[in-house]
DNA sequence: ATGACTGGCCCTGCCAGA
């Protein structure tokens, strides 16, 4: 079973990307992230016509994420405590496997937390304590879990072409990163870790500055895997050559095979 | 050396992203 996550910045702009994507590597679930428009505006006729039966959590302008998949899905939309939250970044599927089993997929939009000084931070951190005690909760499932997305978190020096230049940001502070290591010390793996060591595998450069050509990028894009999950894991792919596509996203697909 | 972009939106500068 093939699952990808992917942050499309804007899926009405990279509709001809996302087509593509799903013709070449044919995967069975796809998260997607930052959508950025309301169900009624996602391309959904033409992600059919490709095979795929579509889930998704939108909003106007800003986040949305979503989830296609080949196989008919359960949904959820939105992590518990989001009653007051406003904002579009999670959605939950209960997919059936080639065994007779099920697997649980989540499309994940975790905030950016940039400034740092402002309320957005403080935001970032809730959520997380939020997807942590979600996180907990689904693990007593036992069930093949993954959690895929757009984490916004620099894991480790090694994820960072210059660990000094992010030292301040959101996306590495060392509040961000143990929030990050609570949730895996729950019993959950970073799917790319289970299958690497090496540095400077990245899944985000940014538009500005030649990030891309200068190969300045992160590693922010992760898909955490519970035991269950674990056990079948047999491949993780970057698809980092999308970055080099017309009109790219600035994030590229991670991609796993699970047995 | 420094700065360098992209997307969406009450259509046009401004917010947001990372």
């Amino acid at each position: 079973m093939r699952i990808a996550t992917w942050n499309v910045n804007s899926v009405r702009q990279r509709t001809e990307h996302l087509l593509r994507y799903l013709a070449d590597k044919q995967p069975d679930v796809l998260c997607l992230q930052e959508i950025k428009c309301l169900e009624e505006t996602f391309p959904r006729l033409e992600v059919e016509s490709a095979g795929y039966n579509v889930a998704v959590h939108g909003q106007k302008t800003f986040n949305g994420v979503a989830i296609l998949s080949k196989r008919p899905m359960e949904v959820t939309r939105g992590l518990p405590g989001d009653d007051e939250d406003t904002q579009s970044r999670y959605i939950e599927a209960l997919i059936p496997d080639d065994h007779g089993g099920v697997v649980r997929v989540a499309s994940i939009y975790l905030p950016n937390g940039n400034p740092v000084g402002t309320e957005k931070y403080p935001y970032k951190l809730a959520w997380m304590d939020r997807l942590i005690a979600h996180a907990r909760n689904l693990l007593t499932l036992e069930e093949p879990l993954v959690l895929a997305g757009d984490y916004n978190v620099i894991p480790e020096n090694r994820d960072v072409h210059d660990p000094a230049a992010w030292a301040g940001d959101a996306l590495f502070l060392p509040e961000t990163r143990a929030k990050f290591r609570t949730l895996l010390n729950l019993g959950l793996t970073d799917a790319l870790r289970a299958t690497s060591d090496d540095a400077g595998l990245y899944t985000f450069w940014d538009y500005q500055a030649g990030a891309w050509p200068r190969n300045k990028g992160i590693r922010i894009d992760h898909l955490l895997l519970s035991p269950q999950a674990l056990d079948r894991l047999e491949r993780v792919e970057i698809d980092k050559d999308m970055r080099a596509e017309e009109k790219p996203s600035d994030h590229v697909p991670v991609r796993i095979d699970l047995k």
